[in-house]
Order: structure tokens, then C-alpha cells, then sequence
DNA sequence: CAGTGAGCGAGCTTCCGCTTGACTT
């Protein structure tokens, strides 16, 4: 007789509670919040600052099963995560089931053991209301900043924008970075290395060395070089320190979505939708997490495992504490369910990620990297500055036997002779130069967020959770204020200046600088946004806002503030903000920009964000005749269009002359220049310029594409007249029902296939679509 | 990746955190 109902978040959770529970309990699951603020409404009764809650439809039939089986039980243990949202979440369950809030036992676990969940049952606890509170303030605070701000940006820039504590300082971030970037101004400086020969017990060894000092100009640099060549170089002084590095704690879903991203690629929702594969096949912990918390259990198996493979001084137990902001510790890190499963079956990248958590929990609990740095420092005669050679060399390699951190920086080959062994010598040699080079180099602008790194300064800042980095991260780019993209380096030239026979050559050499791949940029809107914002609700979109507020929500968790004062504080702030903003009529716009003047008609010409996207108006509203408008192309911004490239954009469509008794147009649409004849679209090759297309190339375009038209049907099917064998850039493909399949290699040749053959590809690949769409 | 090509008149849009969904063409 199950008499005793476990309610729990997950559902997976739920699965292993009842194992170790035994038959008298039956545990359930809410699959999280199972009542939130209306939808539809504000949902905030503000005279009174009562929330207005409701089940949302998708929880409807769940509440009603938990209903059932609370009425069946004698007793209900809430079992919610121990952080606010899970205190809430208990709350709302006591709520809507009925049960005493006052009696109704509440009970947690931060790991999923046996001994962990007993522990738990004996020592029931009952919601505390406080923390329920502060979690009414954090959402009733959200709901009133996203729903009153949004509708500001409807009115002021354009629909359907939106606003809120998280997204909008996330998108501040990656605006400002992009503006710093801009301001860089690159200085260059010379490096100066060397090259020393020496006698490495019998065998001659290269010394590279640097010096300690870098010169502003090419002179400075050049007079250096001449000065050194008839020197004499001695080792002055050698040191060797020993040094340790220690392992990175175990994952929290911050740092496991930075450092998929760095060694294995992946997207930060990627990572996620992986993480949840495996901790549904109970491979791993639960993968929300921001605890680096190990299970004593896990850090025995880990001591254990690395006693027996790597060998009793490898291990060392280690337990760790996070240091960011906010952190709530609801749960243990992510890390391997059994440390003893070394691999997993599954695809690629299931393996590959559980690979990476197990190698990074298992190094957490691995003993120091013990290293020698040693200094060589190398006296000119007569110079006050010296060289200096630097190596370091692993003398015992502890947890790097396993696993070592990547760093956001990391190059591919970011050896520049500084590490590594060095040849042997000794204090008061003389040293051979072999050659010495001044390079020049320059210093370089802050790198554009990635999603990862994004995550990293917003987990920094103490903004979003766990469970929110990665939607966020789709938001903002849903609302296209930012965009994923890749940024082409440009060229740049640099000097190295090389001695060597006591004759100086200088050399100019070119490479590609700040090359740039899936990077977080800032649109047009994304920046007028942010820039509105700041004006009007810089408290908002201080970044230190979320923080101050945290600080309030800590006091009414520990019961010295009433949350609705809190509330009432914010709201009395900033309520005239929003009304003094909605109503401030300003003549221009929100981001316009005025370019100057027509010089055919007089008119002024603008920039602003229309309604769909950045526009260049010609004219004004109150003109007798309608202002003319003209989207902006896929590569020009807002803030650097000039005049001369807005009127270049009224100059399309133009008329070319006539053919076959059509006229040809010129346009540009979404996906670039094209040319109109007949009702049929040709593209215009990115070679060609539109404006300069004469009318004897866009006939032989048309001409062009007539003919790939002609060859793109290679075979129809009289018994299924939908379906055709085409021909396309790509060699042939099947078309079906107005849609595209991919033949695959194994069909063989194309013009051999019968049209069942064909249906059964097409079918296979449609099945296949439709998984991934239904994943979206 | 397989070819695509519109133009600010109804309406509606939006937040942050918890959790996992599964319009058959």
C-alpha cells in the first residue's frame, strides 16, 4: 500500500527516488513550476501587489494526476530542489493540492543516494515562506520590468521587441564589446629575440631568448640591433623555481558549456540538449547546476579509479566551493553517475561529452602538476638590458596525465619557444649570437563574445541561471539583436628587421589580423535598442543591477522585509520613468540619424529603424507627397551609412532597355541584385555591379539561367507525376511534392532509379526531418 | 547549400525560471 505521495521536479529524479524508497512511498514529479503569472495579462494586481496565478495549459492534466494521488495518500512530502524556485514550486503544490502549509512536510537532498535521501526523510522540515517570498518578488519584479519596458520599444522603435533584467544587459554587453573594438587603436612595438648557440654536452643546441624590453619605433629597434653585433653575451644568472598547477573544479553548467564550446564545438544549446540525453539515461547528475559539489561517494570512486589506472601518487581528494554570485548549490556538480564507466555506447557526440565530464571530475580529484621554471637571464656588455630565456618543464605531471582547461585564447600553436626544456648551461658562460630579429607587433583589440564567453561574463555578473543561459542566448538572437557571425580579418603589414653576420636585413611581411569565426555581433536594432535604454532606464541596465536586487531578495528570505515593499520600492521608481518615456514626444525617432539633403529634390534623407528593419527615408511625413523609402543591404549599419551610399540605394530598380519585348529591370531584394524579365528572377553575381550592369550581360544571364532551367529536369515519372529527377548545383537531387530530397551516394545512377526507389529516399529523409523539426 | 525576390491600414507582440514536450507529411 503506497501511503506516503514523494513529489519531486524531475521526472527522471522521480524514477530513482522510488528505488530507494521502497513500496510504501510513490514518487511523482512536476516537471517544474506548475502554476506562474497569468499569460495573458500582466498578471500583477498592482494596487494591492498581488500576483495573479494560473496552471498553464501544458501543466493542466499533470496537476490533476497530482491531485488524485494526493487525495490517495496519507501523507505528502514535497520534495522540491532546496533553492527559491523550488521552495515556490512547493508552495504552489501545497496550494493547489490542498495541503497545510504549516503541517506539510518539506524535505531535501543535494545528491541522489540512498544514504542522502533516508537522511532526508528523517529529518522533514515545512516550507519556509520566506524563501517563497523572495521568490514572489523575483518574479513579480521580471513580469513588471519585461512586460512594462517591452511595450515602450513597440511604441518607440518597433513591434514586438522586447525588454528584461537578463537580456537586455546581455545585450549591452556584447554592444559595448563591439564598441570597444571599434575605438581600438593598435599601437606596435618591436620584439626583439635571439638565437644562441651552445654547446649541449657535445651537441649544439639553439638558446632562444628575449628582450626585456620592446622598442617603440623601427630607429629605436635598428640602432639596438647595430649596437649588439660586435657584443659580448654571458649568463649572469640562472634560477629555477618550482611551480604547481592545480585542476579546474568539476562542471557546473556555466563551465561545461564553455568548455564543450572550446574543445569539442558545440553550441551552448547543444551541450544542453546532450546533457539531457545523458542524464536521462542516468549516465550523469543533473545538468543544471552552479555546485561544484562532489557526492562523498563520487570522490571515493574517483580515488579509487585513479589509484588503480594512474597509480596511488596521482590521487589526491579534493573537495571544492563555487565563488559565484548567486549561486544557490540545489544540486552536486554535473558529473558521471558511475565513475567506474569509463566510456559509453550512443552516437559521437554523447560520447564525446561524457567523456569530457568524466575526464574533468576525475582530474578534480587528481594531485598537482609539479613544474621547474627556470630563468636564464643573458648580460650584454655595456647594455643595461638583457635577454631572457624562459623554460619550463614538467617534473611530475598529476592531473595533466588526464585533463587539462582551455583557456578562451587559445591558439593552435601558441608555442613561441617559451616553453618547453632548455639546453644546459651554467652561470658565467659565454654565449655565441647566432642571430637576433626584431619583429614588429601590435597590440590587439578585445575578442567579440562567443556564446560560451557570453555565458562565462554573464555567470560573472550574476546574471541568469543554469536553466536560463542557453535560452537566453536564442533570445536575443531571436530578436535579432544580435547575431552569430563570422568577422573576415584584414591585412596588415609588419616590419622584422633580422641580424645576422653582422649585416641587418629588414623584411615587410603581411598577415590576416582579427579573423573572427561564430561570433556574437550587435545589430542595427540590437544597438538602437541598447541605446534607448541606457538613456531612459540606465538603472536597469547597470550591470549591477541584478545584484542589488538579489540583495533585497536575501533579506526577505531571511524575513526582515516584507517582499511587497520591495516591490513597491522598485515600481515607485520606476513606473514615472515608463509613463515619462511613453509620453515624451521628441520629434525624431528613436536611432534616426539625419544624412543631409536630397540634392535632386531637396529632401532630407534619414536613417532610422522601420518597420521591418533599418530604412533611409527620403522626405518627411508631413510632406505633401509620401517620403520614399529604401531598405538597407545585409552589409551596411545604421551609424556609418553616409548620404552618398543612401541615395545609391534609391537608384534600384532601374530600367535596363527591352528584350523579346519585355523590359529588363534591375533590382535588389533580399538575397542581393537580380534581374527582372518576364516575371522570372536572375541572380546577379557578386562580380557585377548592379549599377554598372550593361544591357548585353543581363541578356546573357537570362540566356544563362534559361538554359541551367533546361537542364535542371532530367527525368519524370508518368506513375507519379509530383516527382521529378532534377539537376542542381550539386549534381542531381529529387524534387517531390515542391520539396527538395538529397540522393544519396549508394543510389547509384540517377537515371536508372525507379520512381518507388525514389518515394522510399524521399520517405526515409522526410522521417528524418521530422525528428529534428519536432526537436526544435 | 540544390532557389529564393516584399514595401510601414485590423491584429499582436513582451519577462525569468523551473521542467520536458513529439501538429504525421
Amino acid at each position: 500500500m503506497q501511503t506516503n505521495l514523494v513529489i519531486v521536479e524531475s521526472p527522471k529524479k522521480a524514477k530513482t527516488l522510488e528505488k530507494f524508497l521502497g513500496s510504501d512511498y510513490k514518487v511523482m514529479s512536476s516537471k517544474g513550476h506548475i502554476r506562474d503569472l497569468k499569460k495573458k495579462d500582466f498578471g500583477i494586481d498592482l494596487d494591492n501587489l498581488t500576483p495573479e496565478y494560473e496552471i498553464p495549459e501544458d501543466q493542466t492534466e499533470r496537476v490533476k494526476q497530482l491531485q488524485e494521488s494526493a487525495a490517495q495518500a496519507q501523507e505528502v512530502w514535497l520534495a522540491s530542489d532546496e533553492d527559491r524556485e523550488g521552495e515556490a514550486i512547493s508552495w504552489h503544490l501545497a496550494q493547489v493540492l490542498g495541503l497545510d502549509i504549516a503541517t506539510t512536510k518539506r524535505i531535501v537532498f543535494h545528491e541522489i543516494t540512498k544514504t542522502a535521501i533516508l537522511e532526508a526523510i528523517e529529518h522533514p522540515r515545512t516550507i519556509d515562506i520566506n524563501l517563497v517570498n523572495a521568490q514572489q518578488a523575483r518574479r513579480v519584479l521580471d513580469r513588471i520590468v519585461g512586460f512594462k519596458l517591452s511595450p515602450v520599444l513597440w511604441k518607440k522603435i518597433k513591434p514586438s521587441l522586447s525588454a528584461g533584467r537578463v537580456q537586455s544587459v546581455s545585450v549591452r554587453l556584447i554592444v559595448e564589446r563591439e564598441r570597444e573594438i571599434e575605438a581600438f587603436q593598435s599601437e606596435s612595438s618591436f620584439k626583439v629575440t635571439a638565437i644562441f648557440k651552445v654547446d649541449d654536452n657535445g651537441q649544439v643546441s639553439d638558446l632562444h631568448a628575449e628582450l626585456s624590453q620592446r622598442f617603440k619605433t623601427r630607429d629605436e629597434a635598428e640602432q639596438f640591433l647595430k649596437a649588439i653585433s660586435n657584443k659580448e653575451f654571458c649568463i649572469c644568472d640562472i634560477t629555477k623555481k618550482p611551480t604547481k598547477k592545480f585542476p579546474a573544479p568539476p562542471f557546473t553548467t556555466s563551465t561545461l558549456q564553455q568548455e564543450a564550446a572550446r574543445k569539442l564545438g558545440f553550441t551552448v544549446s547543444q551541450t544542453m540538449m546532450i546533457a539531457q540525453r545523458l542524464y536521462e539515461s542516468g549516465l550523469i547528475t543533473y545538468m543544471r547546476t552552479d555546485s561544484v559539489n562532489l557526492s562523498s561517494l563520487c570522490i571515493n570512486a574517483c580515488n579509487k579509479d585513479i589509484k588503480e589506472n594512474f597509480g596511488e601518487q596521482y590521487a589526491k581528494v579534493r573537495s571544492y566551493h563555487t565563488n559565484s554570485k548567486g549561486a544557490q548549490e540545489a544540486h552536486e556538480a554535473i558529473r558521471p553517475t558511475y565513475i567506474d564507466k569509463h566510456e559509453i555506447s550512443g552516437n559521437m557526440q554523447d560520447k564525446r561529452l561524457y567523456n569530457l565530464i568524466w575526464k574533468r571530475t576525475v582530474a578534480s580529484q587528481m594531485a598537482d602538476a609539479e613544474a621547474e621554471k627556470t630563468t636564464i637571464r643573458i648580460n650584454i656588455s655595456g647594455e643595461e638590458m638583457e635577454f631572457v630565456a624562459t623554460g619550463e618543464i614538467i617534473t611530475f605531471d598529476g592531473f595533466l596525465h588526464l585533463y587539462r582547461e582551455s583557456g578562451d585564447n587559445d591558439t593552435e600553436n601558441e608555442n613561441d619557444g617559451e616553453n618547453g626544456k632548455l639546453p644546459n648551461v651554467t652561470e658565467g658562460q659565454m654565449l655565441n649570437m647566432s642571430e637576433a630579429t626584431a619583429a614588429q607587433r601590435f597590440t590587439q583589440p578585445p575578442l567579440r563574445y562567443t556564446e560560451a564567453s557570453l555565458v562565462k561574463k554573464m555567470e560573472e555578473l550574476g546574471i541568469g541561471r543554469p536553466s536560463t543561459y542557453a535560452p537566453t542566448i536564442s533570445t536575443i538572437q531571436q530578436r535579432e539583436y544580435v547575431e552569430k557571425g563570422n568577422k573576415a580579418g584584414v591585412k596588415r603589414n609588419y616590419i622584422t628587421l633580422r641580424l645576422k653576420d653582422g649585416r641587418i636585413r629588414e623584411t615587410n611581411k603581411s598577415e590576416i589580423v582579427g579573423t573572427e569565426k561564430a561570433k556574437l555581433i550587435p545589430t542595427d536594432i540590437g544597438t538602437v535598442v541598447n541605446d534607448f535604454l541606457m538613456q531612459y532606464f540606465p538603472e536597469i541596465m547597470d550591470y549591477n543591477f541584478t545584484a542589488n536586487v538579489e540583495k533585497d531578495f536575501d533579506d526577505i528570505a531571511e524575513g526582515n522585509t516584507e517582499w511587497q515593499n520591495v516591490i513597491r520600492q522598485f515600481y515607485k521608481g520606476f513606473d514615472p520613468l515608463i509613463k515619462k518615456t511613453m509620453n515624451d514626444r521628441s520629434e525624431h525617432k528613436v536611432g534616426e540619424r539625419v544624412l543631409g539633403n536630397d540634392p535632386v529634390s531637396g529632401k532630407l534623407v534619414s536613417v532610422k529603424i522601420g518597420r521591418f528593419g533599418p530604412v533611409v527615408q527620403v522626405g518627411e511625413a508631413s510632406d505633401s507627397d509620401k517620403p520614399r523609402f529604401a531598405q538597407l543591404n545585409k552589409d551596411q549599419s545604421l551609424q556609418t551609412l553616409t548620404l552618398e551610399e543612401a541615395l545609391e540605394l534609391f537608384k534600384l530598380p532601374r530600367t535596363l532597355g527591352m528584350y523579346e519585348n519585355d523590359v529588363i529591370t534591375v533590382g535588389t531584394g533580399r538575397f542581393g541584385p537580380y534581374i527582372l524579365h518576364e516575371n522570372k528572377y536572375t541572380s546577379i553575381p557578386k562580380e557585377i555591379d548592379p549599377m554598372e550592369i550593361t544591357i548585353e550581360k543581363a541578356i546573357e544571364l537570362i540566356n544563362l539561367k534559361r538554359q541551367t532551367e533546361q537542364q535542371k529536369h532530367l527525368k519524370a515519372f508518368e506513375e507519379e507525376p509530383e516527382l521529378e529527377i532534377r539537376n542542381g548545383r550539386y549534381g542531381a537531387y529529387l524534387f517531390y511534392k515542391d520539396k527538395n530530397y538529397k540522393l544519396p551516394k549508394s543510389a547509384g545512377d540517377p537515371l536508372k532509379l525507379t520512381a518507388q526507389q525514389c518515394l522510399d529516399i524521399i520517405n526515409e529523409q522526410a522521417s528524418k526531418q521530422a525528428n529534428k523539426r519536432s526537436k526544435k
